[in-house]
DNA sequence: ACAAAAGTGTTTTAACTACACCCATGG
DNA sequence: CCATGGGTGTAGTTAAAACACTTTTGT
């Protein structure tokens, strides 16, 4: 890597380096309550800056591959996670993100379902933390993390991304159980469920979840479009109407 | 873990070349019909590749700035304007962007009004086109201008956006002028003028616009949240609540 | 007076909310 | 048979679409 730079002249003549992040979101049941919350993993820094704190996994850009394929093949090797929702959330490139170095972060967010969650190899340096309870991240992690969590809020409203957080079959609860996580606010069961039945992207199949301790729920897939890789990037699925 | 790199290409192991372009939009009258259309500015290439061909305002990210303030910079030097609505669109790094060397461009929109857009300084080599009638452009810039013009679409239907496209006052009919412009389709006079007294963003001023041949509407201003400059990245506002 | 656009009112239709109620299963 | 969550029905409220109508200017 550069050293420390000198002075201000010869730090702004070197091209800034350049480097891929992932925000990866899944749902797991919170330890106190067993209500699901959103956790993300984490990589220990194995070298300076910031040698010893927890940050998002990543690395340079360096590789013949596309962005998305970097931060694919990062994430494989980090912590052995293979997303199947993979997108780009925004290129950072403030000043002042990391000490001596310039350095420009492209950074992506995935969302992982249980099964595939259990894939990830955790250590001493890689560990699942919940999102709402982070500790002080290295460079501005904690505020790409936030900035992360507005946009899956906000894209919850009006987009087809809940879906991504489960498994090929689910229950209409179980979605609900999404989104009342993500938002963090209570969902009337009966308008909910009327709602999804509306969407076409929702087709229900006919399997039920059997083994509760109650009437055996319908089984639904979601059959929109999926985001895949390398297929450039993908944006909310307009549906809207409601114009100003 | 890492390929050995000594068979790879040498190509793979220079960095990338990170650049800065900017998509910028304006309404100016149709030649033809005189109604309000969609134009963006091109400057044309002095240098290889793509020497001659038009391509969006841009440069190299090699000075001490924030992504944004280069944004802003380069397009003041090359082609006069100084946009005050100015947001991050998309980082663009395929592969086979640029022949012979790999490039990573970070790109930005810009929405101006027809007061900053006068401020152009044309020349045999910067020009205003039609956003529906480009010609080749450079490098995948087509591409990109495409996914601007979805993006611009998109916000249209759930941000406030429309208002950076005109002056400080404005009367109602201006804005579903911006809106039909975008949309490319008519709307109600009478429930657009409904919606638009019903948003907060929007207060009515007590001027009127003098000199038409009719009676003469009233002036309103948009006082909601303007993005700035280094304000970070800025996005829609949440206003919805349609959930699934 | 007339054209033309500003601005208002009204009816219809669709969507969301709240909440009561029935259904199917495990214990 | 009862507790629990799945699933349905329905009345009330709110917002948007369609369109007839009145108002105010310039010519």
């Amino acid at each position: 890597m550069y050293p420390d730079s000198a002075n201000v002249s010869e730090r702004s003549l070197k091209p800034p380096s350049l480097a891929i992040s992932t925000v990866i979101f899944a749902l797991r049941p919170s330890e106190a309550t067993g209500r699901s919350t959103l956790w993300l993993p984490l990589v220990r820094r194995i070298r300076q800056p910031h040698l010893g704190r927890w940050a998002l996994p990543g690395g340079p850009l360096d590789h013949l591959e596309s962005l998305q394929d970097a931060a694919a093949r990062n994430l494989l090797e980090t912590t052995g996670l293979a997303p199947r929702y993979l997108e780009q959330l925004y290129a950072f490139g403030g000043l002042h993100r990391s000490a001596g170095q310039r350095l420009v972060s492209i950074v992506y967010w995935a969302l992982v379902q249980p099964s595939e969650a259990e894939l990830t190899r955790e250590s001493e340096n890689v560990r699942w933390f919940r999102a709402d309870k982070l500790p002080g991240l290295a460079f501005d992690h904690n505020d790409i993390v936030d900035y992360a969590l507005w946009r899956l809020r906000n894209r919850m409203e009006y987009g087809s991304i809940a879906y991504h957080f489960l498994g090929q079959s689910f229950t209409l609860a179980q979605v609900r159980e999404v989104y009342e996580a993500v938002l963090d606010k209570q969902l009337d069961p009966a308008n909910f469920r009327r709602q999804l039945r509306a969407t076409p992207d929702i087709t229900a199949t006919d399997e039920y979840l059997q083994g509760c301790r109650h009437r055996p729920p319908r089984l639904y897939r979601y059959t929109g479009p999926a985001p895949q890789y390398g297929a450039g990037q993908q944006n909310p699925s307009p549906q809207l109407r409601r114009v100003p």
